[in-house]
DNA sequence: GGTAGTGTTGATACAATATCTCAATATATG
DNA sequence: CATATATTGAGATATTGTATCAACACTACC
């Protein structure tokens, strides 16, 4: 790594600092565009869009291509540390959390708290006795209204 | 309805033709292009894709514009008739299945099962009283085997 | 039966999201 | 620093749709 991206880390807050140091546990380069899209995502603290990582990256002029920015979103996801979010009308939102987490995501604003805890094991296992299927992945989201957007 | 349309609905296999009536009873005419859709909707019994819809009608010489295949997805989703299931990787497949319908999907062959009772209340209510969020719609679908796929 | 009014279609243009290609560049390593 | 490799960015392409609009098809009324 580069003097430069030393000193450019070091000034990140810690999530994109640590998610950079899984980047290169991975064998991946922490480059300028891969850090300018952890920043984004971590200052956005929400369930974000590629759009809306781009723009958050181009109104303060460093923005990188956007194939890169989409490249690195699903890197991102290859490696579980971001997460793509099927949204009820727009799937195609993702968020910083890792493996299988679910998510309360406030349909007025974005803002977003994960769990992993979804208690399906239950459901699951009746499913699986009344029909003869194996499960082995679902996807659980739940969409509503933070406590903010419900005071406005 | 003309002559004409009458005859083919009275072929149909019965679900078709129920969509087809509830179709009618929301105001929407029961045109060729849109009993094509629901023919082959019904025909493929899975959890499908626009373009497999596509696919299917064009091999049988019938298949509407695609601008009226995606129109009269979109009609039926809105009435409730069809839903759209997202998934793992790719969230463009529809299913038949009304209003709050939560699916078991094969991932090797589309194999589709549907339930009503996902038993989230109490993780709904535990969520609500933990974050201050009112949640107030969900996304709940499991994937797996289906059992002639597991046999395969 | 003709005519006006409305809903529907299909071709095409357009849009949003995302991937592919490939020459140029940045990075890590010795 | 030199080298090998990974990565980038511009632009083409793909996929999944939606918007436009003239032509068409029912419906109701005359
Ligand atoms: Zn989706
Ligand atoms: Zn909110
Ligand atoms: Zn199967
Ligand atoms: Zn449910």
């Amino acid at each position: 790594m580069s003097r430069l991206l030393k000193q450019q880390q070091a000034l990140l807050p810690a999530p994109a600092h640590e998610l950079a140091e899984q980047m290169a546990e991975a064998g991946y380069k922490v480059t300028q565009p891969r850090l300018a899209v952890l920043r984004a995502a971590v200052a956005l603290d929400k369930a974000f869009t590629v759009h809306e990582l781009e723009q958050w990256l181009l109104e303060r002029n460093e923005s990188p291509g956007i194939a890169s920015i989409f490249r690195t979103v699903k890197l991102l996801c290859d490696l579980e540390l971001f997460q793509r979010i099927h949204g009820l009308e727009d799937c195609h939102r993702y968020s910083i959390s890792g493996g299988h987490a679910h998510h309360l995501i406030c349909v007025s604003c974005g803002a977003l708290k994960s769990f992993d805890n979804c208690g399906l094991r239950d459901l699951i296992t009746t499913l699986e006795q009344q029909t003869g299927y194996h499960i082995n992945d679902h996807v659980l989201e739940l969409f509503g209204h933070c406590p903010r957007c419900l005071t406005v």
